[in-house]
RNA sequence: GGAGGGGUUCCCGAGUGGCCAAAGGGAUCAGACUGUAAAUCUGACGCGUAAGCUUCGGUGGUUCAAAUCCACCCCCCUCCA
């Protein structure tokens, strides 16, 4: 139990963006096995790659000998957070909330270790406290601690009370109040003393702080974590498909894996920091013997099967990796019946075709291309091939003479959009 | 409740009777180059093989012709009460 290494090990990965308490925080960390929080609200039926860091954080807490707890925002998530956000959204209803937090749970479990003695992991809701909390009680005990003048200088929600064209419902405005008494709480009910989160949780996290000592009057402390960015300045955690997820239903392990395969040079050294386990030292040696090398740079496979393995096991990484192979190493026809079977089973996208469907069809129908027209392009571009045979017409149906086993097209578009297409 | 401003194609944002499927930018996709990278260049980007068809908050109207004009309605913002 190394408690004096956590700030170190964070700093040592970039991971620190503030510090609410300094050197005191540095020292309460040092002293003890320390209860930490982090929060995360159900905004989906699943947890995506943004909730990856600070997800991976707590557990670094963990094995570093400090108690982790995973907080679902089943209250916080009716409310919504305004931090950082351009502009209102629309409230979800109860019901769709609440089937979020069951979705959500099982997500948040699989990153702690529930069962390891004194620093076990808790798992909480934060509806338990605030659902039977009278409104006249809760606004003469928590809110009188809260000055408007106060809320409205928060960084997180000038945009929204400044900007032209925007603003903020109460409700809205509320939620720094009630994650503020998240924190007190927990540090009344589990001697919870330090939240986690995202920089953007900078705010709430303060409001916490200060709600905490005016309650209590205990001293409590925050650590936010850098926003993650790409280099290119694109939105980190989205493809053209869409967000990355976390459950694999919603994105495969196959489709994770090359998420992180992806990720671009300027990028992949702090990813590895960011999102693995792996002593930085070691990291600071891939990025040396990467810029040595004239080949193609190991990082990016060291990080989508480091992530994969974290997120989807090994035998989700070992899908991944399956599909990848079959799919990236150019020889389509080696491919016996049994393997084919084996990358539906691992996720790849798959469709039943009728015979004679015109090639145009097939694309929309696979959602290789969204309209006929787009295939159309798509095609003349060259970009359409099954099986390794680049495809130049797009009203006829595949040639069956291309079919592995008689059935099976692996119809790629562009460079890395792989479809399994079988002929019913 | 009063006064004013606004709702345009994924996003931002031009467009104020025909030349508008609608400028420009971003995002995205494809091609070339590569390393399943970055940068760069090229092309595409409502649907349709095409003729053409359906779009500019909603509904109805004026007109040969409307995103553009009129009426009513819905939603958002600002200020006042």
């Amino acid at each position: 139990m190394a408690h004096e290494t956590i700030i170190a090990d964070l700093e040592s990965r970039n991971l620190i963006a503030q510090l609410a308490g300094g050197d005191e925080l540095v020292q309460h960390l040092a002293d003890g096995s320390r209860t930490v929080y982090c929060g995360f609200d159900p905004t989906a039926e699943s947890l995506h790659i943004g909730n990856l860091l600070p997800l991976l954080a707590l557990r670094r807490f963990q094995l570093a000998g400090h108690r982790p707890i995973a907080l679902v925002g089943g209250a916080t998530g009716l409310i919504g957070d305004p931090s950082f956000k351009d502009s209102e959204r629309k409230l979800n209803s109860v019901e769709v909330i609440a089937d979020w937090v069951e979705r959500i749970k099982p997500q948040l479990a699989r990153f702690l270790d529930f069962d390891c003695g004194a620093n076990s992991a808790l798992l909480v809701n934060n509806l338990e406290w605030t659902r039977d909390y009278d409104m006249l009680g809760f606004l003469r005990d928590v809110g009188k601690h809260f000055s408007v003048n106060n809320m409205i200088q928060k960084e997180s929600v000038r945009q929204r009370i400044e900007r032209d064209g925007e603003g903020i419902s109460y409700t809205e405005f509320s939620y720094m109040i009630l994650q503020s008494f998240d924190f007190s709480e927990l540090r009344k009910r589990y001697d919870c003393t330090i939240q986690v989160g995202g920089s953007d949780q900078w705010g709430n996290i303060t409001g916490g702080i200060d709600l905490t000592r005016r309650l209590h009057r205990q001293q409590v402390y925050g650590v936010t974590f850098p926003l993650v960015t790409k280099s290119d300045g694109s939105k980190f955690g989205k493809t053209e498909a869409g967000t990355i997820w976390l459950d694999p239903a919603k994105t495969s392990p196959y489709a994770f894996y090359q998420f992180w395969l992806n990720a671009a040079d300027a990028d992949v050294y702090e990813f590895l920091r960011y999102f693995t386990f792996l002593a930085p030292e070691k990291i600071d040696r891939i990025e040396r013997a990467d810029a040595a090398s004239q080949a193609r740079p190991v990082a990016q496979g060291v990080l989508a099967r480091e992530v994969t393995g974290l997120v989807h096991g090994e035998q989700g990484l070992a899908a991944a990796e399956r599909i990848t192979e079959a799919l990236f190493s150019g020889e389509v026809s080696g491919l016996g019946e049994e393997d084919l079977r084996q990358l539906e089973q691992d996720g790849l996208p798959c469709t039943e075709i009728a015979p004679e469907t015109a090639l145009l069809d097939v694309l929309v129908a696979c959602g290789l291309a969204r309209s006929r027209r787009i295939a159309r392009d798509l095609i003349g571009s060259g970009a359409v091939s099954a099986n390794n045979a680049v495809q130049s017409a797009g009203d006829d149906p595949l040639d069956p003479q291309l079919a592995l086993h008689g059935r099976y097209f692996i119809i790629r578009r562009g460079k890395k959009n792989f479809h399994l297409a079988k002929l019913a």
